[in-house]
RNA sequence: GACCCUAUCGUCCAGCGGUUAGGACACCGCCCUUUCACGGCGGGGACCCGGGUUCGAAUCCCGGUAGGGUCGCCA
């Protein structure tokens, strides 16, 4: 019937991939798993100047982290470096001579010629209608200041190719079917149709998606929060956690549940279920979605990305028995927090010769004089338990409360604070658990000085 | 200035001529609870405005308004 699916995802390598971008490569990957197509990753590197290997190994690299993978591209940032796929080069910077070529046949043929050392396309005059498979048929005439010299540039008086000149040439080289991009390129899609008609060859389908702005529906810039995929990476999201996310900012599945993995959505989407409105970040979403996909991580994972986002903060992992450093991280895993926030939930159990580091508040508050009959009095109690699990020590704890005559409430918070520094972290009986017999006693009798200080 | 796109709770979506306008996030209250959370229960909160069409409009049409985009020898 018709031909396989083609789409391409063609970021210009500025030095980071934006959200938007993504997004929009998010949905060329959705596309092409969906139809079993073909995902091309395209390097539009024609502005020379702002061009580096390393500009475009964020852009492979962020991919990559979000999952995206692509069937034909370069497989490194180096413009002459190992690719995939039968339809390169892709980056435009290697592709001078289909230019030249390109631009010699639209000459040839009387539709571009050339003036002030520049090549021109002798543009329609004539309104051009897109046919759009989210938004639908827009006509779009020349703008008054189009009708005064509908014209434009291809190849600069410098000699670089123009943007919209290279993309045409690319997406028809390339034999691209579907251009997937943000609705910014909209208007200037009549451009794109009228070269591709001059080329005689049949456009390819469009589908604009819908941009993502600020909260406060502003566009999105380098700086705005949220903008660039590499803070993500840096605060420790999940990458699933973002694509979930981003999935559902101009799309939905209809169906009773959000949360997705990438493979779970791809049979599911479908071009013409994009929205056509603009979509605002939020943030709050985005974590909520970390949450749940953390919650659902296998623990060998969340364990390797645990340990990384403690060496990350400064805390060696490696000179503990593996079983207690996966045990320690695990006992925070229901908690959802970002990977970057996870020394703070578990760097106790890593203290050094049991030197428990204590927040100030939480000494003030639980590290007082009243506090040392109570830590001396859970010292002895653990000491003795014969079993020392989490429900042993639930038992003994609450067991010397009830004694004492005094609410758990009032017991806690010295024995937390005096194994972990904090008021707050993981659940105290499961934490004592994994911290063992020995460090729990060396540092309850630690506190018990400290308070009687 | 011209042209294009868009318009449902604070946010993201559902709705596609007749619904008590639904869900998720966020927010508020209560319960549970060793902290923070999780979880459970409950609550407040929206069809931009004005005209049409229709027996009947959130849904269709027109206008306005607002937001976004484009009109480069940037991509």
């Amino acid at each position: 019937m018709s031909a396989p699916v083609r789409v391409r995802f063609a970021p210009s390598p500025t030095g980071y991939l934006h959200v938007g971008g993504a997004r929009t490569a998010l949905f060329n990957w959705l596309y092409a798993r969906h139809t079993g197509g073909t995902f091309v990753l395209r390097i539009e590197d024609t502005d020379n100047a702002r061009n580096s290997q390393e500009a475009v190994d964020v852009i492979l690299s962020g991919l990559r982290w979000l999952g995206l993978d692509w069937d034909e591209g370069p497989l490194t940032g180096d413009a002459d470096g190992p690719v995939r796929g039968d339809f390169g080069p892709y980056f435009q910077s290697r592709r001078g001579e289909i230019y030249r070529r390109r631009a010699e046949e639209l000459k040839a043929k009387g539709l571009a010629y050339e003036k002030d050392g520049a090549l021109f396309f002798r543009m329609t005059r004539d309104p051009v209608t897109i046919p759009d498979l989210v938004v639908g048929d827009v006509v779009r005439p020349l703008t008054d200041r189009e009708a005064l010299d509908p014209d434009w540039v291809l190849i600069r008086s410098d000699g670089v190719p123009v943007f919209h000149f290279v993309n045409v040439v690319d997406d028809l080289e390339m034999g691209i079917t579907h251009v997937i991009r943000g609705e910014d390129h909209l208007s200037n899609t009549a451009k794109h149709i009228a070269l591709f008609e001059a080329f005689g060859v049949e456009p390819p389908r469009y589908a604009h998606i819908p941009l993502i702005l600020n909260l406060d529906g502003s566009k999105m810039s380098k700086r705005d929060q949220g903008a660039s995929v590499q803070s993500y990476i840096d605060d420790g999201y999940l990458p699933e956690a973002v694509i979930n996310y981003l999935s559902l900012l101009g799309w939905s599945s209809k169906t009773a549940t959000e949360l997705f993995t990438a493979a779970e959505i791809a049979p599911l989407f479908d071009l013409p279920d994009i929205n056509r409105s603009n979509a605002r970040f939020d943030l709050k979403k985005l974590e909520h979605f970390h949450f749940e996909h953390t919650r659902r991580l296998s623990p060998d994972r969340f364990v390797e990305n645990g340990v990384e986002a403690l060496r990350k903060a400064g805390i060696e992992t490696a000179g503990f028995d593996p079983a207690y450093v996966r045990a320690a991280l695990l006992t925070a895993q229901e908690k959802g927090k970002l990977f970057k926030e996870l020394p703070v939930w578990t760097d106790f159990y890593f203290a050094l010769d049991d030197a428990v580091a204590y927040e100030a508040e939480a000494k003030a508050k639980a590290l007082i004089p009243a506090a040392v009959p109570i830590v001396s009095q859970l010292a002895a109690r653990f000491a003795a338990l014969p079993e020392f699990t989490a429900a042993a020590l639930e038992v003994s704890l609450k067991g010397l409360a009830a004694e004492l005559g005094m609410k758990v409430g009032a017991l806690i918070p010295p024995c937390r604070v005096a194994c972990t520094g904090r008021l707050v972290g993981p659940s105290l009986y499961h934490l004592l658990e994994v911290l063992g017999r020995e460090k729990v006693a060396r540092r309850l009798e630690r506190a018990r000085m400290v308070s009687g200080s």
